[in-house]
DNA sequence: GTCCAGGCATGCA
DNA sequence: TGCATGCATGGA
């Protein structure tokens, strides 16, 4: 892969094995929103980014050389050989057409904050109301950038909030879980950063010690927020995908099973 | 009107 | 340990 800019712009060339439609809208991340030019707009670690795929070409606009190395490059996972794992992961003759036809879905690095919250909000939920949801919440507490977009709130900011600032923004049920998450990471009972040291055992038994998390949020959280590549999240459309699986996960998927879900969730969403 | 969505806490056996 | 139930909201 070739990095060079132009014109104000961050130009990535030989890609391999990377699809942004798929990889921005597979709902992993809620914030990117595409273009009528088929690029892509989104906040992420309180930078906005434009970004658009020709091939294996990627251009990021309204950024910089020292921002892409800073966040972009890890944030789209960049250094990870995707197509060798998805030759790893074609070994399961169940798996491969699948990865055939959506090649190119990558895992996002994402903020840890900001994956433990957005997923907690998913719960019982469409992708479409929680991209609304998640607008919602940035517009009213994040901070404003040049161009009118919003970072995702700190949690100390929504630590400061109620049940009912919750609620007020259509989270439902959920307001009383976001109000307890929020106190509990801005008051230090729980060290996010803490998180990525530990083993994935350990690591899912402290997620699964916060109030509105369960097994299927705190493995979202891990896979997108954590960096746990083996995080294998479970929710309705997978489970109907669980029953081609029936004596359990193929040996390939070992150490990438996060990876493997990701092509299988965008397949159930798609076909069944 | 009913059903469903990247589920969880709670109560009960 | 496992299973049933209530839960907020909005789109289909």
């Amino acid at each position: 892969m070739k990095v060079k800019t132009e014109k104000g712009n961050v130009i990535l060339e030989g890609v391999e094995c990377i699809n942004l439609d798929l990889t921005l809208d597979c709902g992993q991340a809620f914030r990117w929103v595409k273009q009528d030019d088929g690029s892509w707009n989104g906040v992420a670690f309180g930078k906005f980014l434009n970004i658009a795929q020709d091939g294996s070409t990627v251009i990021l606009r309204d950024t910089d050389l020292d921002t892409y190395e800073k966040i972009w490059r890890h944030y789209f996972d960049f250094d990870k050989d995707y197509a060798a794992i998805c030759a790893t992961l074609k070994k399961d003759s169940l798996i491969a057409p699948t990865v055939d036809e959506y090649y190119g879905i990558r895992i996002l690095n994402q903020d840890s904050w900001e994956a433990l919250c957005t997923f907690v909000i998913s719960q019982q939920n469409n992708i479409k109301r929680i991209k609304g949801i998640v607008e919602r919440l940035c517009t009213a507490y994040g901070d404003e950038l040049e161009n009118g977009w919003h970072t995702f709130p700190s949690a100390e900011r929504l630590s400061a909030l109620s049940v009912e600032d919750f609620e007020a923004l259509g989270t439902g049920y959920r307001a009383k879980y976001l109000e307890r998450l929020s106190k509990a990471v801005a008051g230090g009972e729980l060290d996010l950063d803490g998180i990525k040291s530990m083993s994935l055992d350990e690591a899912r038994k402290t997620l699964l010690g916060i109030y509105g998390v369960g097994v299927k949020v705190a493995n979202c959280a891990l896979l997108f927020g954590f960096e746990f590549y083996d995080a294998f999240p479970v929710d309705v459309w997978m489970k109907r995908v669980m029953e081609y699986y029936p004596d359990g996960l193929p040996e390939c998927f070992d150490g990438i099973g996060g990876i493997a879900q990701q092509y299988l969730f965008h397949w159930a969403r798609n076909n069944l």
